[in-house]
This record gives structure tokens, sequence and C-alpha cells, in this order.
DNA sequence: AGCATTCATCGATTATCGTCGATTATCGAT
DNA sequence: ATCGATAATCGACGATAATCGATGAATGCT
């Protein structure tokens, strides 16, 4: 798949931009970071914190990380537990090598917990 | 390096986020992966032809993508050649490693022509 | 029922970005 | 010196986005 050597069809690159997109923020990045390193979910209250960015602010980072899927939610009782999803973290790396025109090095699919994404 | 698991510094987010920030454009995800494919230089003309976007938005685009070091330059008479940046196509994944917290495989440095990026 | 906690959402502000048309700069050829 | 080709730059416009404070919704506890 994608051995020709036209342009990305613009659907896959807007595809694959979503996911740059998402990344393409130090704040954002620090939040994925921080959830990737600590590989258990944080709440909202510790992922503030440990991060020293206002509430509203990381709410927000978080809602963008989890609509391209990089992190998942889990809601018990009043808290929301966030962490990094692992399918992305296998996965993104060899959406990297795509773009970048590598030999996909057998890419054992890319399937997560129902949401769409790298 | 960076095994401890406070959250990415702020320079190195800004950093990563820099690069992420020039692929987190569907138009420049084209460009950089048709310069991938085809992995001869091109003329800017060939590129606008190649790509259907203005050449304005096109020029544009890769002095974007220049800055970042995704791609190289070289002038010939009155015509300029882009070409990918190899270098980057190697190491970028592995920078998507570092941010998704994998263990980065065995990375031999990342130089490239001159400029600073992945 | 009432209150406290936790977090998402809203509204507003400010900054950044993508695109385009037009202009300008650089170079080669005549 | 002039002309033509190539590509960078400029100025403008609309659209997105990041951040913050305040408000609102859901939940658990007493």
């Amino acid at each position: 798949m994608n051995a020709d050597n036209g342009p990305l069809a613009r659907d896959e690159a807007e595809e694959y931009a979503s996911w740059f997109k998402a990344l393409a923020d130090a704040t954002r990045l620090q939040l994925v970071s921080l959830l990737a390193r600590r590989r258990v979910p944080m709440t909202v209250g510790e992922i503030v914190t440990g991060s020293g960015v206002g509430q509203s602010t990381v709410s927000h980072h978080l809602k963008i990380l989890a609509e391209v899927g990089f992190v998942l939610v889990e809601r018990r009782g009043t808290a929301r537990f966030y962490r990094i999803n692992e399918t992305c973290v296998r996965c993104f790396p060899t959406a990297a090598d795509v773009v970048m025109g590598n030999p996909a090095p057998a890419a054992p699919a890319c399937d997560q917990g129902g949401r769409r994404g790298p």
C-alpha cells in the first residue's frame, strides 16, 4: 500500500496532519509525555499540578488528545482518569515513517480502543 | 538521558513541537511526502504542478519545512532545487518514540546538513 | 436535602496560521 | 541594457487556536 509515488492523497494527508496537529503544541506534548512516562492513569488534578498549567487549559488539551486517540479516559466516581493509549505509542512512530517515505517495518495494524487514530 | 519521569522540559517540548508543527498541515505533508517519494531534487515549479497548490503558497510552505530542516535547498541558475533531508527521514520517527515514552532504539545521533532539527 | 469536590464547558481575548494576488528580486540569455 | 523565467516576499483577509476566569454539571458524602 502506498508504493506509488504521487503525493500523499489529500484525505490521507489530512488524517496524518490531524495526528501531528495534536502534538504540535508544547503544552500538549508535555501532557502526553507525562502520561507516557508514568504509564498509570492520572486524574486531571494530578496532571494539573504535575504540569503547572491552568485546569481549564489542561482539560481543553486532554480533550483534543482524546479526540485523536492519543489518550483514553475512564470515569471513576467524580474523577476522570486519563492514560496514554499504548496502541498509539507503538503505531505513531510508524505513521511518521509512512509520511517520511520509509518502508513501514511490518506494522501489525493499528487498532485501538474503538477510537480512530494513529 | 530523559529517563526521569517528570513531564518533558518546556524547552524540549517546544523543540519537538516545532517539528510536529511543521507537519501539522495537510498541504505541507503532501509536499514532504512528494519529496520523500521522488528522492531526487525538484524545482519549485515541478512541486507546484505536482501538488496543485499556488506558487506563493508552495514557496511559503517550503520555507517552513526548510526552517525545521525537513527539506534542503540548493540554487542552480534561476531555479531552486528542494530535496528531502535524509537524516530527518531516519531520525524523525525516533523523535516520535521519545515523545511517546518509547525506549529510543539506539539512535546514532541526529546531525544533518548544518540545520537544527529532527 | 445540602454541601464539597472534580472536571467539562462557555465566553472573551489575543495570537498564530493558511491562502491568495500582486509585487519584487535574482539570474540567464539575447 | 533589456527581456523572460523562476521563485521569494509583501499585504491582506478569514479562519483556527491557546489561554484564562467564571460558570455549570455530575458525583459522593453527611
